[in-house]
RNA sequence: GAGCCAGUAGCUCAGCUGGAUAGAGCAACGGACUUCUAAUCCGUAGGUCGGGGGUUCGAAUCCCUUCUGGCUCGCCA
């Protein structure tokens, strides 16, 4: 649609002299009715500068667009109602998508830049829940969105790999564990005995000098502790990759937490160089009062780093490893002031690369209406939703397909894709209280619903004796198309390149999500209707536009992370 | 106390760079499987867009104010 406004509002610009044709495109608006057009101008802007009455403008507009694209135009309460030509929508729409294919909704608009996107970021020890899901999901739909347009991505998990966690982790190893136990168990047993550690904490407050001694150990690069380190981020890694693996993640960067610590040096010389830096309680602080916010801590009065100083020193790191010309931090909304602090900290650095760091939130994951905690037990772990999300659709299953192939890797698709796709369903800066029944419906506007359409268009193809490669274009003619359905539905995959450009604008994956939802209505609605490999003169048609369907969906799933169910 | 974010149908939400009669899904009720996958489709019902002002030809959308909820505010990340 976006090459038809295009042309639309330079043959308009030709007939409005104070206004150029972009100007003209970003009012170019879809009108709410069918029976209004299929574009709209409002004159009522245009009133004003050129001294005529909305509806005067809009008369004087229904003649001048005499241009393939368009069929008609009407003049209407001040509106001039664009009917777009079915022919140029079959033969250019329909055919870029059947001959783009797998390329369909990418471009190269972006090549030759570099993004990188920080994102998931989960705390090694500890396993998945349901609150780690969203910056995980959010940040890969990203990433695709940018692939999409020709951005080199470079993926980082930021792991929470440091901190006195560990120290408390080889107490408790040392004192209640084993390395057969670890080895058996994996991260479940370094829970186990993390968890141990705080109750036995409760009673002997000296574990905890003991711990933070360790973990000055390992500060120190102590061979002992050091080794330990390494052996529980290998063992906690184990388990995460597996998640990693059946959401289909990866990642170019492993550096967390660890890389950076002892990297704050060079931040802190700089900052003293420029007399950003002041002593405030022991502690050293940037001052940011004129910036109306609160002072960013950079160095603690025991002399440590923070969180600031390390994510400072960590996108110096990356500017000069990758040169990225926009760099990606996906993490909760609560974070936002930390990011304004310390983004606003590169700025007085001098980095004029600082205007490239981006925050992109989200909102809280909570249950019950309380937030998720390990203590209390509220609290769901990603791999007990997984499973039970593909058990319950494994049941539906066996009720309806029970002689299908290799049914439990579909339900998994499917029981995680239903997961992530509520996730992704809403903008993200909403928060989302959890709950069970919700996220196991499969009804509606679900990912289930995505991949069950997707399936459905794929079978009709395949029972299909005139495969797609087999139709020519040109046997195909506007009057093929003779229904309101067929047409709808092609305007509707018009829109996919518009939905992936406002979807980047907006770091918004939610937008991609609800459109496919979109496109799946109106093909289960055309489908319902309409024998497709039952049609006598279009059934050519209707197999392109079903393959169509198909390509849209499938790199549209491919952009939310959801596996393309051939079959289900 | 200050700052940021949110408030739209019974529930979950879209629409927010101002545009035509505010849209979906869930739940409820009534229909459609001898027919390409009924995890689908069609229909019915459901609204002082939190309240109040203002700007405008036009406000769910922008501004002010107020209420409610969430988050954040120096040595966690």
């Amino acid at each position: 649609m976006k090459d038809i406004k295009t042309k639309i509002a330079k043959k308009l610009a030709g007939s409005i002299e104070q206004l150029s044709w972009t100007e003209i495109m970003d009012n170019l608006e879809y009108p709410p009715e069918p029976h209004m057009g299929d574009l709209a101008l409002p004159c009522f802007k245009l009133s004003r500068v050129m001294r005529k009455s909305p509806m005067a403008i809009a008369d004087s507009l229904v003649d001048s667009l005499d241009i393939d694209v368009v069929e008609r135009c009407e003049s209407k309460s001040g509106y001039l109602n664009i009917f777009i030509n079915r022919e140029y929508l079959v033969n250019n729409v329909l055919k870029t998508i059947v001959e783009k294919k797998e390329e369909t909704g990418k471009s190269n608009e972006y090549a030759g830049k570099t993004v990188c996107l920080d994102y998931s970021a989960p705390n090694i020890a500890k396993p998945f829940h349901i609150g780690h899901l969203r910056s995980t999901v959010i940040g890969h739909a990203i990433r695709r969105l940018h692939e999409f347009r020709g951005y080199k991505c470079v993926g980082i998990n930021h792991l929470g790999d440091w901190g006195t966690q560990f120290g408390k982790l080889i107490v408790a190893y040392k004192k209640w564990s084993s390395k057969k136990a670890v080895e058996e168990k994996g991260t479940e047993e370094l829970v186990r005995i993390y968890v141990k550690f705080h109750e036995e904490a409760e009673k002997d407050p000296s574990l905890n000098d003991l711990a933070r001694q360790w973990f000055a150990r390992l500060e120190n690069k102590d061979e002992d502790a050091m080794e330990l380190w390494k052996w529980f981020k290998k063992i906690s890694l184990i388990d995460i990759e597996k998640t990693y693996k059946v959401l289909d993640i990866t990642f170019d960067s492993y550096a967390g937490e660890s890389f950076y610590y002892d990297k704050t040096q060079p931040v802190v010389e700089r900052l003293k160089e420029r007399n950003l830096l002041i002593e405030s309680d022991g502690a050293m602080i940037v001052n940011l009062e004129e910036y109306n916010m609160p002072p960013c801590l950079i160095v603690k009065s025991d002399g440590a780093s923070l969180y600031a100083s390390r994510d400072i020193a960590a996108a110096i790191y990356r500017k000069e490893t990758y040169d990225f010309d926009k760099c990606i931090y996906v993490t909760a909304t609560a974070q936002d002031l930390h990011f304004r602090q310390w983004f606003k900290v590169v700025e007085l650095m001098g980095y004029e690369w600082a205007k490239n760091l981006i925050h992109v939130g989200f909102g809280m994951v909570s249950m019950g209406g309380a937030k998720l905690a390990t203590r209390e037990g509220n609290i769901v772990y990603l791999d007990d939703l997984f499973s039970e999300a593909s058990k319950r659709v494994l049941d539906i299953i066996n009720e309806k397909n029970p002689d299908m192939e290799d049914k439990e890797q579909k339900a998994q698709d499917i029981g995680v894709g239903a997961v992530v796709f509520s996730d992704l369903s809403n903008n993200r800066i909403k928060d989302i209280d959890f709950s069970w029944e919700e996220a196991l419906n499969f009804d509606g506007s679900t990912g289930p619903y995505v991949q069950y359409t997707y399936a459905r268009a794929c079978s009709v193809l395949r029972k299909s004796e005139l495969s797609e490669k087999d139709i020519n274009m040109k046997d195909i003619k506007p009057e093929h198309m003779t229904n309101d359905d067929e047409f709808t539905l092609l305007k509707t995959l018009s829109l996919f390149n518009e939905k992936i450009d406002q979807a980047l604008r907006d770091l918004e994956p939610s937008c991609i999500s609800r459109y496919l939802i979109d496109v799946c209505m109106d093909f289960n609605k055309f489908y319902n209707a309409h024998s497709i490999l039952g049609a006598e003169d279009n059934k050519k048609f209707r197999i392109l536009l079903t393959a169509a369907v198909k390509y849209v969906l499938a790199n549209g799933l491919f952009i939310i992370g959801l596996k393309r169910t051939e079959r289900v």
